[in-house]
RNA sequence: GCCGCUGUAGCUCAGUGGUAGAGCAGCUGUUUCGUAAACAGCAGGUCGUGAGUUCGAGUCUCACCGGCGGCUCCA
């Protein structure tokens, strides 16, 4: 029941159109086995359409450049990919820098000559004698089923190529090489690690500078920057993948785990607190350590093997077979919030994204077929609380089918995938599928939520699990009077907290709303003589468990606001001459809205009230220094 | 784990084989100020770690560790 994010794939959302995909499935991208890319002229054809070209035969024109300062190099796959495109090449030495700008350069010379892009079929024996010095070439060659293969060639370059190219390579629009990064070929890692460059493409200048603006705000609002500015937490090297929380981060953390504790109490949860450390035998019942050992922190003590949990379902099944249930006992909705810990491999580290040592609003729900699809609409309509709650958008459903690696019958996983399909339907939700993305255990509905700079996050998942309840000899006693074996459903709505954190702190850019902001309003004295009071009006507030600050620092008034503003403090309450005359504070919020001067009655009667509504004050981030 | 890049003060970053630097943050003092940065001074470093090359290494080489960008994986 994992609910983590996949590390973007820009491969995996690509229109694949080259012929470098032989998985079962994947439909060709062109319908007409001539591939005239030309029938239509390209200025008619439809926007997104002609990007997709642009971006196809950019990665042309770039093979091309490669393959003129490397005669030597082998070439093998390069779609259009999300903003751009990419080309993978096997090298004689890594690519630096400085060659990206060389290569971009003689890009541009290819664009300025504004060559014809041809494109026609071949038999495939003439296309393995013309790729017979390009092994790549002619192992995709081999692994199509037609008798003809598509040529794509402009100038001196050609290419085994699907198809979809602009007429001229004069109509490549605003590109820009990016970066050159490692990948395996055919994205297996037995296979050979190939040198991807990855190029930038719009249609314009403007767009393109447009996306580079969007990704330096992105990296403004990094969860990695704003978790030290705002003293929320931090990674060390001390222990790698396990994050430290300071105690502005723990307020948060809790902030959301207090959340969560509420909905539980409103939908029937019970909270459990079971072991850290479990025996092997655990994890062989559940089939953990046939699958995930090398994953786990697995130790010797008293001689016997030990894992460090990295999940609590088989705690949870442990649990429920050390009771004995009825029907009516049923559902048990078992959560837990303590710690787990998975040996993830040091290469796919990152921030609090993905992390060694993390918590989950993790619960398993144990039931009766006839229960399930009522535990499904609650899962889902808890789902969708606690997006409103905190401002995340509509969720994109997929439903995550049966994997390679599987456990259980297949007319099970067929009957668990339809039923969690009908329960979408029923629910009023569209889907899509996610073949082959399932648990090893079961499939699972997952929710993709995008975040206020259009990148999208998995967050809840709900999984029914096929394995665990059988392999654990769940029982309950049924009405009948005989032992049924309860279906099971793994499931979390923040996912592991670390990646809410990080995600949610990126999404509101630190702006978290008042009830969970470390510090809910910083009061600032003018001068020196007003500390007194402002510490007055910090007890009134702290009286009403609210989070404040007084900044008493020799500072002037205005580095004062613009700190409490850089550490996105909802509230600023200012306090001089006059306010201390009249009992009252300068309400300023943090979108920097002057509310004017406030008694501290109703100052506290406002943030109480927005924290107890849990308000999303929606301010948008002002600009920052 | 794999490919590439990278590591200098708390942070951001200069530093061309020859005595470790700046800004911000911090501390101290002056200033007592009305809505996003007052002024001055002080302090702050085994240049990630360990080897090697060299008369001499922050700088060159190697190994290891961490981080970053990807790939693979993700219960």
């Amino acid at each position: 029941m994992e609910p983590r994010e996949r590390a973007s794939r820009p491969a995996g959302q690509a229109r694949f159109c080259l012929l470098c995909d032989s998985a079962p499935g994947v439909a060709r991208a062109r319908e007409d086995p001539a591939m005239n890319d030309h029938d239509t002229p390209f200025d008619d054809l439809p926007a997104e359409e002609r990007l997709f070209r642009m971006r196809h035969s950019a990665a042309h024109v770039l093979a091309e450049a490669v393959l003129e300062l490397f005669p030597e190099a082998k070439y093998a796959i390069g779609p259009p990919v999300d903003n751009g495109f990419y080309y993978d090449f096997d090298l004689p030495r890594p690519l630096n820098p400085d060659d990206l700008v060389a290569l971009e350069a003689r890009m541009r010379v290819s664009v300025e000559r504004d060559l014809v892009i041809h494109g026609e079929q071949i038999p495939k024996a003439q296309a393995r004698e013309i790729f017979k010095d390009q092994p790549y070439k002619l192992e995709l060659i081999e692994g199509i089923t037609d008798d003809t293969v598509g040529y794509f060639r402009h100038g001196e370059f050609h290419d085994l190529c699907r198809g979809g190219h602009t007429e001229r390579t004069g109509q490549l629009g605003a590109f820009a090489l990016d970066r050159v990064a490692g990948a395996y070929w055919r994205g297996d890692e037995k296979n050979a690690m190939l040198q991807r460059v990855y190029g930038l493409l719009f249609p314009t200048a403007e767009e393109l500078e447009a996306f580079r603006v969007t990704r330096e705000e992105a990296e403004k609002r990094d969860h990695r920057r704003l978790g030290r500015e705002l003293d929320l937490f931090h990674l060390d090297a001390i222990s790698p993948g396990s994050p430290f929380y300071h105690p502005k981060g723990t307020v948060l953390y809790n902030g959301l785990i207090d959340y969560m504790r509420d909905l539980y109490r409103e939908y029937d949860y019970s909270e459990v607190i079971t072991p850290q450390l479990f025996s092997a035998d655990l994890w062989k019942i559940s089939g953990h350590y046939q699958n995930f050992r090398d994953d786990m922190f697995m130790f010797e003590a008293d001689e016997s093997e030990i894992g460090v949990k990295p999940m609590n379902c088989p705690g949870h099944c442990w649990f429920f077979k050390s009771g004995h249930y009825s029907y009516r006992d049923l559902p048990l909705r078992l959560a837990e919030f303590t710690r787990l810990h998975r040996f993830e491999r040091s290469g796919v580290l990152h921030g609090m994204t993905r992390v060694r040592s993390f918590s989950q609003d993790d619960a398993h729900i144990y039931c009766t077929p006839e229960q399930f699809e009522g535990e499904v609409h609650r899962f889902f309509e808890m789902s969708q609380r606690v997006y409103h709650d905190l401002g995340l958008g509509e969720p994109l459903v997929k439903l995550a089918t049966r994997p390679e690696k599987f456990v259980g019958e297949i007319a099970s996983w067929d009957a668990s995938e339809r039923l969690l399909g009908e329960a979408l339907t029923s629910a009023g939700y569209e889907y899509v599928i996610a073949p082959g993305e399932g648990a090893f255990y079961g499939p699972k509905v997952e929710f993709h939520v995008r975040d206020a700079i259009g990148r999208s996050w998995q967050l809840s998942t709900i999984q029914i699990d096929q394995a665990m309840p059988t392999s654990f000899g769940l029982e309950y006693t049924g009405a009948d009077g005989e032992s049924h074996t309860p279906m099971m459903l793994h499931r979390a709505i923040l996912g592991s907290l670390e990646r809410f954190i990080g995600v949610y702190t990126e999404h509101t850019a630190g702006h978290f709303p008042l009830w969970l902001a470390p510090v809910q309003a910083v009061v600032v004295p003018i001068a020196d003589r007003h500390v007194e009071y402002a510490e007055l009006i910090r007890t009134l507030l702290k009286a009403h468990r609210l989070r404040v600050e007084v900044d008493d620092s020799n500072e002037r008034m205005g580095a004062k606001i613009r700190r409490a503003q850089l550490q996105r403090v909802p509230y600023m309450l200012v306090v001089g001459d006059r306010e201390q005359e009249a009992e009252a504070a300068a309400v300023r919020d943090g979108s920097g809205v002057d509310l004017g001067a406030m008694p501290v009655t109703q100052i506290i009667e406002r943030l109480a009230g927005e924290r107890d509504t849990r308000a999303l004050h929606g301010a948008p981030p002002v600009a920052e220094g």
